[in-house]
RNA sequence: GGGCGCGUAGCUCAGCGGGAGAGCACUACGUUGACAUCGUAGGGGUCGCUGGUUCGAUCCCAGCCGCGCCCACCA
């Protein structure tokens, strides 16, 4: 028995449990079908689940049930990313609440905390993905900083060394001095500030009174200037040009240099260079011969290198100082306010230091050329394909990968130096000492390098890694390449980019044959959900309150390709009422004895309602299947949802009702029959997107069956199903009783009164139909006298007469005279103007000899249409006014 | 500064060269025998603005206005 009330919590769990120990979400069970892969985007192990996890894993899901129910082996690889910074920074908060810091508590005893952390908190996020009803196959679940992962990356980090494309390198990098780590390109945000520019003189050396003014942002970097340019055109500073200026507060002579990357335009044109704290200017340093001074420490404080009076403060500190110091020597010209951007960090939201330090790279320009190609070539296909420009861009420019971080928790660098400072970069740290000992002649004590490397380096090898590479496993060979990946458009460089390349290179194919692009979850606003605005939607309070259904189902059927997701809470409430919508109609079935038969054939039915419905059924599945092939996600479930809803509780459901109410016989079996084997063919095609509340009803429902509904063979339907005698029978009717329902104010005439059905029109051919499907419809017919209300022309129930069938129809109808007439007058004005509007069309010559016949056609149609309609509401609107 | 995208019903969005659509919200009426509701009907839109191409433009093109995102080293 189906309950009257279907409770999502109480199944959930439940149902889920059931999956898992079945083996359904396994791989390799079906050696002889097709394999479909798919890799998660692997969550941070600190995450917990959010709306953006919820419709990533939600199509993910939804494209892995599909295949799986279409017979393929599939694949859903489950893992999650140690998300190096991340990671760091949440054990350090928790450390911090004991007034303890990482560096206090040594690097192995922190590492050490957060295997800790991760073994105690670490499950949440895939305990969450569970709820939401992921198939993945747990089973082979991973982590980037398994054994088996960092022996991957140790792998490919030493042959991409010894091929040369990873190397150590001294320059400037995004330092973030809240981390005290260095960061790549990707992870700088440029946000826009308020600030100043400050207008500074510098004296011209031997020229008593003589300046050059500057103009910064961050006046506090002139301690580090070592020069200042000047466009070499420019005619205001050519005297100036092979002299020097004298650096306020420190002294340094300065030379004045003509380049390029001076601009006339800007500022004054004349640029003070700091070849240590700008990108701009360390280039404008390598070609003048510059000397570089590093003037901030790690945490952006001032060195040394500073003059006594500012060493130690804070690089803002600093800023009001020399502000001060200048404007008391009166080489402070002006202020002026001003709205620039600035880099921060993305973890820390500390301004970026541009510092020059000792890093490691990846040469991504070479890696980026196959991977550019593959696109191009099209062996892997981005969809949606505007999301392809951005991958090309940014790859043909791509930049040298900064991948070496000062943190702790990730994988160490499998760098050792010797003594003079020689490197051995070797897959562990016998093999580096065997190479030392080749190299210096005797055993030889090695230092490893301390730094870790980019979370997103051990991200690229996800495809491959978590396959067992470098291992030969026969995972590998079946599942690689993937099929599928699904993500966001905030990660294709941080992460589709890299995987790209990374698999190219060590695998010798793409790592997907097609990269579906899915849309931002944004609050209803349009805003972008984040903790300190407050407007998160959490994806389980959502699940706790419709359940994990709903919410899937909200998802894909707002997963429309390109536009962001504006979510709210009344929209999932919407599909959760269709969840109901669909329970109901089960125990609806259930009620009225519908069982599907064993062996039922829906190429045998006779009658016409069973015969489109099963028509029907083979459209809507088709057209499910084009949607999923196109990843037009938002069809499938928009399409799903009108076939359930409006076809077949709608009109299939209510048609059926006067035959499953009435005698037994063969009618009533066929239409129970078609019914259970429609509903079966719904929980069948919506499985993939709700699979808990089908998977119950098919449980409940079922007699016997052999298997799981997530296992349920996919279905194929013969072509001859769509039957187009049937179609138009029904269509009939459709209208028909449409027509009546709207056309209620016409046939507004006393209870139990007949007339004949659509006084106007009724030719032959309809009255044969009419007879035809008489008895389906006359048994749909409802009786009963509706009471009037005050001041209001009674309605009633109509009989209708026609041929050997009697019809009665509700007509709820309690008329307002004056609102109906005047609404009559209103659409009677709008026929006329539309009817104007045809003829003057019709009587166009260009238009008649131009268009194609059809349309002409079409439009003589129309006129007709909107005539009668016309005469009728007119009859209809006599009729009121004489009543 | 460059690039991309978006402005369609009160809200969230589909559609995209030939009669303006859905869901939600709203109004009216009806529903205690599948429906935490549901059903039927209805109101509401110069499809951002201005030009152009076309027999015909919400749809194609150009410009403008507004919004968003991405990229960028600009003082």
């Amino acid at each position: 028995m189906i309950e009257k009330t279907y409770r999502p919590n109480d199944v959930e769990s439940r149902i889920y449990a059931a999956w898992e120990d079945s083996g359904a979400f396994r791989c390799g069970r079906r050696p002889a079908a097709q394999p479909y892969t798919i890799v998660i985007p692997p969550p941070n192990v600190t995450g917990s689940l959010h709306m953006g996890h919820a419709l990533n894993n939600t199509l993910q899901d939804v494209l892995v049930r599909w295949r799986r129910m279409q017979g393929r082996d599939v694949l859903w690889q489950p893992g999650t990313d140690h998300a190096g910074i991340a990671t760091q920074m949440v054990v350090e908060r928790q450390l911090a609440q004991q007034q303890i810091t990482r560096r206090a508590l040594g690097r192995a005893a922190f590492v050490e905390r957060v295997w800790a952390w991760k073994a105690e908190s670490g499950g949440t996020i895939t305990r969450q993905l569970r709820r939401l009803g992921a198939s993945c196959d747990w089973s082979r679940e991973r982590f980037t900083l398994d054994e088996g992962l960092s022996r991957a990356v140790r792998k490919v980090f030493v042959e991409l060394y010894h091929a040369g494309l990873v190397y150590r390198d001294k320059r400037l990098v995004n330092w973030d001095p809240v981390l005290h780590t260095a960061i790549s390109d990707l992870e700088v945000d440029q946000r826009e500030v308020k600030g100043s520019l400050w207008f500074l003189r510098y004296p011209i050396e031997g020229e008593l009174g003589a300046y050059i003014v500057v103009a910064t942002t961050r006046p506090e970097t002139m301690l580090g200037d070592t020069a200042v340019a000047v466009h070499p055109d420019d005619e205001r500073y050519r005297h100036l040009l092979g002299k020097h200026a004298i650096l306020p507060l420190v002294g340094r002579r300065l030379p004045i240099v003509g380049d390029p990357h001076s601009d006339p335009e800007k500022g004054t044109g004349a640029v003070k260079i700091t070849p240590a704290h700008d990108f701009n200017d360390f280039e404008v340093g390598r070609r003048h011969g510059l000397p570089m001074v590093n003037i901030f420490d790690e945490q952006a404080r001032l060195n040394d290198s500073a003059p006594e009076a500012y060493r130690g403060l804070d690089r803002f500190e600093a800023r009001k100082r020399v502000l001060a110091d200048l404007e008391a020597q009166g080489l402070l010209e002006k202020t002026e306010p001003h709205v620039y951007t600035l880099p921060h960090g993305d973890r820390s939201g500390a301004v970026v230091e541009p510092w020059l330090t000792d890093q490691w790279y990846v040469d991504a320009a070479t890696l980026a050329k196959p991977a550019i190609a593959a696109v191009e070539q099209g062996r892997t296909r981005i969809v949606p394909d505007k999301w392809q420009g951005e991958y090309f861009n940014w790859m043909r420019k791509i930049q040298p990968w900064c991948v070496s971080r000062q943190l702790w928790w990730g994988h160490q660098i499998p760098a050792w130096y010797g003594p003079d400072g020689r490197v051995f970069v070797a897959m562990d740290e016998a093999e580096a000492a065997a190479r030392a000992k080749a190299h210096y002649g005797k055993a030889i004590e090695l230092r490893r390098d301390e730094d870790v490397l980019d979370t997103w380096f051990s991200s690229a090898l996800w495809p491959f890694s978590t396959l067992g590479w470098p291992d030969p496993t026969p995972e590998v060979a079946r599942y690689y390449p993937t099929d599928v990946l699904v993500t966001g458009h905030d990660i294709i460089f941080f992460w589709v980019a890299r995987m790209m390349m990374a698999g190219l290179r060590f695998m010798n194919a793409v790592p997907f044959r097609t990269v579906y692009i899915h849309a931002l979850v944004r609050d209803e606003k349009g805003q972008k959900m984040s903790k300190s605005k407050g407007n998160i939607i959490d994806p389980l309070d959502l699940i706790d309150k419709f359940g994990a259904d709903a919410l899937r189902l909200t998802l894909t059927a707002m997963a429309a390709q390109g536009r962001d997701i504006k979510l709210s809470e009344g929209r999932v409430e919407g599909y959760r009422n269709f969840v109901t919508k669909l329970w109901n109609a089960a125990r609806f079935c259930e009620m009225n004895g519908c069982r599907a038969p064993a062996g039922f054939d829906p190429g045998a039915v006779r009658s016409s309602l069973a015969r489109w419905i099963v028509g029907e059924v083979a459209r809507a599945a088709r057209a499910v299947d084009g949607a999923l092939e196109d990843y037009r996600f938002n069809d499938a479930a928009g399409g799903l949802y009108q076939f359930v809803w409006g076809t077949f509780c709608d009109w299939f459901l209510e048609l059926a009702k006067p035959v499953l109410t009435g005698a037994d016989g063969p009618d009533k079996d066929e239409i129970r029959a078609a019914a259970a084997w429609t509903l079966d063919q719904i929980l069948v095609l919506l499985h993939p997107i709700v699979p808990f509340v089908t998977e119950e009803l098919w449980a409940t429902l079922g007699g016997p069956r052999s298997t799981m509904l997530i296992e349920a063979p996919w279905p194929e339907y013969a072509d001859g199903l769509e039957d187009p005698k049937a179609d138009a029978e029904l269509g009939w009717i459709i209208r028909l009783i449409t027509e009546i329902r709207s056309t209620r104010a016409e046939l507004n005439v006393p209870p139990g009164a007949t007339i004949p059905l659509l006084h106007r029109d009724v030719g032959s051919d309809t009255r044969s139909r009419l007879a035809a499907h008489g008895e389906l419809i006359g048994r749909l017919a409802r009786v009963g006298p509706i009471a009037a209300a005050d001041g209001k022309l009674p309605g009633g129930a109509v009989q209708i007469v026609l041929d050997e069938a009697t019809f009665a129809l509700p007509l709820a109808d309690v008329v307002d005279v004056a609102a109906e007439t005047a609404r009559l007058g209103k659409q009677i004005d709008k026929l006329v103007a539309e009817i104007a509007r045809l003829d003057a069309k019709l009587a166009d010559e260009t238009f008649t000899a131009r268009a194609p016949a059809h349309v002409v056609e079409q439009q003589a149609e129309r006129r007709e249409e909107a005539s009668a309609t016309r005469r009728r509401l007119e009859t209809a609107l006599g009729r009121l006014g004489g009543g």
